[in-house]
DNA sequence: GATGAATGAGCATTCATTCAT
DNA sequence: AATGAATGAATGCTCATTCAT
């Protein structure tokens, strides 16, 4: 439900009322409890949504033939553009960590996710490395988690104090710590 | 009340009851109402504690003759350890972050918070390009914020999906970012 | 709800439980909340009936034939009847009065009800007064105002010590009083 | 305690909290309890006193040589002077008449005050009808029902809404009923 | 005498869930 | 497929009272 997934990212899940939820879509309670027997039902749809909706993203059909920079200032890109169009999403990813931490369920599918985010990384920054435009001192698999935590950093500092992230000199600086290179006005 | 804590990093505010942290504490509802009015007040006294616990940590007397890189490597020393040992503080933090996107109480003191972290960062940093063992281009406020991002989502990383960050080559990659050095194994 | 009526009548609202009106009509305590959602809606529902119930008798269409004198003696009647049949109305009543100390609403409707009584005595008293029935040296703001406070201080005694109070000749004094005859058994 | 005597003409016994009562008094409650051991022996100090307050007023040593209606006129202006400088006690008086249908103790002490007020009014009705200055017509019984109905009818006029109460007129208007003589300023 | 701390019994209210229709 | 009515099991909180000191 539509509304149930906008409630979440108003309130949190503490705030989640199956009461308010129903009235919100214009049903009566004991409908909503028709189609979802239990609250945990209902979250389970929200979960399963949000799901498909970052799984999406990681398996969209990148342009084959772009390049690992591309790829990694894309990833840039489109996690700020995502997080300004819907920040709802991110604020109920956040969410489901803290809950994953009770919910096997939850676990389960947040690493899941992590793990096809970690793959995606791992592509681009190997073959970045063989091509010679990254660093070649680079330890793949510190940096891939580097950029995750980096990633999920930012999304927790977005939430709570956005204008204190300078997000394009923050990219362009990671992006030269990649890759080696100087900032790109000064070239060494 | 120490309960309340615990409570809290077990199960979040969410499932935060009064009359369990009473019986955990092994007295009376009725008694924990004498020392926290409300509810809130006990929140309060946990968030209060917290803050004081996190605050203490930056503003510990750190070693006046340490070095900038010393301070960096102490950072990534300290936070993975205080983890270790009480990853309930750090829960709890994430917690508060959530709430804070509907308290502003909350808010302000996270943003206390963050703004000493942040001066912290920055004094070592500004030291470290000055006395040329840090990178001469780096960009000092991005670089703090990716710092501060990073830190913040390795809490959520190690949180979520500990034995998939490989906390010492991932801070040993970082250090080699900052200082623009090669891998130690291979000096230059 | 009618047994809320009847607890506020045998314990006051002082003792007036939601579990105790709830078991005695018979439904859960959410039940009587699905109804009434707070205390205060369950009273003021009380309160409203109440209200009716006594505006209605003085809005009862009286015989637009009967004389000043037969209004006053269906007066004394009708307050002597209904205090017989439905003592708990009255004991209300009073207990409202207390209430309307330092509840504004129900000051209002008190004074409301006030309102319409003086208007009705007025209006037999005038007509009495004008028809020569009624002493000619009657002060009818007075007069009315003294039945009134003997009409409630008629509430007070019966509702507390009933065999002290021989209504029926306190009723023929007070209407020798105001027609200014002497007793009937003795007529001038 | 006369924080208690205070709270309850404030709030009604509804609202009188043992706690409040000693913050008042600047005392522990704990303290409180130690001079009265239940908050019913709290109540009872209170009616106690009041009862000591109303007794000594019908008690006191009214003029010997004062004629009926100085008397009946002595009692309208007490009445009223006390009224107006203590209502706290006709506060607490009108509350006690409600908790007298529930407590057989107040029951008594209040019928025992009635009867001492009714043999004060029957002493002197009777006195001025033998001497001539009340109606001869007056049936003593009736009329001094009426009086003390009369006179707790004020009390809750008084009480609820004091400006719609000319005691002046009313007094007058009474007193003439009971002389049997027109009004003072143009007597037949 | 006095008090801080503690408590049992209760209270209004909430909420996910059920059920007859 | 939908709903109004009903409910059990909490939940935060209150208050007169007790007790060790």
């Amino acid at each position: 439900m539509d509304e149930a997934y906008r409630l979440i990212s108003e309130g949190g899940f503490e705030r989640l009322r199956t009461r308010e939820v129903a009235s919100r879509a214009g049903v009566n309670t004991a409908t909503l409890h028709y189609y979802f027997a239990t609250k945990e039902d209902l979250i389970r749809g929200v979960v399963e949504r949000l799901f498909q909706e970052l799984a999406m993203v990681d398996e969209s059909p990148r342009d084959e033939s772009s390049t690992p920079l591309e790829e990694l200032r894309e990833e840039f890109e489109d996690s700020r553009y995502r997080f300004q169009e819907t920040p709802e999403t991110y604020i109920i990813l956040y969410e489901l960590s803290l809950r994953s931490l009770r919910d096997e369920t939850i676990r389960d599918m947040l690493q899941e996710l992590d793990g096809r985010w970690w793959r995606h990384i791992e592509g681009y920054l190997t073959k970045g490395v063989r091509e010679g435009v990254f660093r070649s001192d680079l330890d793949i698999p510190a940096a891939v988690a580097t950029l995750m935590a980096f990633g999920k950093g930012s999304i927790w500092q977005s939430m709570n104090n956005p204008q204190a992230f300078p997000a394009d000199r923050v990219y362009a600086q990671i992006e030269r710590w990649i890759t080696g290179k100087g900032p790109s006005t000064s070239p060494e």
